[in-house]
DNA sequence: CCGCATCCTCTACGATACTG
DNA sequence: CAGTATCGTAGAGGATGCGG
């Protein structure tokens, strides 16, 4: 339900906002997908590259991301339609961010990996 | 439900799993409280700096980061009982990386607002 | 091919109450 | 103070089917 506090704490900090909004497993996914694949991607390639998001959640995450500004959406009407997505600049600065946090977490599944074994075994 | 094709995918590439369990609001935010503090910090403390968690997700946030091992967890048995949250290494390189995106955000803000201006008024 | 609408299921999350 | 336990709900998210 998210309470009125934190509901007013996302309107008097409009940074923590957007970060929530983008600490979002779709959003992420979505962002470092398209970012690493460098130029515009059709819909049913970027569903591909995620596998098992179902149409729905990619359709609502772009269409966020297009709102946000960080994605270009174009249409081609031809037959069948033609849909191509593509990082703004500003969605190619946040891709600059969160390719970190993947290249971080790639780097570090090890380290993590041990952490929980650790932890489990000591409870 | 999150499709077995996903579970798939995230077992077969744990960097997009570990990604995936940071793109979390709560993680973070506790991340970036943590990080900014600098130092060691009291539940109440973290709790009030991020106004409107509940404590059940913040405890289950806290819980999940000291079992991946970016937060270390001290209780010194007083009365009332004193407990102290910190970021290990791990959760310091982390938040290196949150803090920037925080950034970001604070930065862009602006500039997203405007694009979802033109996106709600060009429905 | 892209994606909206519908329906339905789960689970994330909040509220509340109780303990060492 | 810092939780755990329990319960209820809103909303995330999946499955399916239709339409341009």
């Amino acid at each position: 339900m998210t309470t009125k506090a934190y509901e007013e704490y996302l309107r008097d900090c409009p940074a923590v906002a957007l970060l929530s909004t983008i600490s979002n497993r779709w959003v992420s996914l979505a962002v470092c997908t398209l970012g690493s694949h460098g130029d515009a991607m059709r819909y049913n390639h970027i569903s591909r590259e995620i596998p098992g998001v179902s149409q729905k959640m990619l359709t609502q995450t772009l269409r966020m991301l297009e709102r946000d500004g960080m994605v270009r959406r174009t249409v081609t009407p031809s037959v069948p339609v033609r849909v191509d997505y593509e990082l703004t600049p500003l969605g190619q600065g946040l891709y600059g961010l969160l390719s970190q946090v993947r290249d971080w977490a790639a780097e570090k599944t090890g380290e993590v990996d041990e952490a929980r074994a650790r932890y489990d075994a000591g409870v």
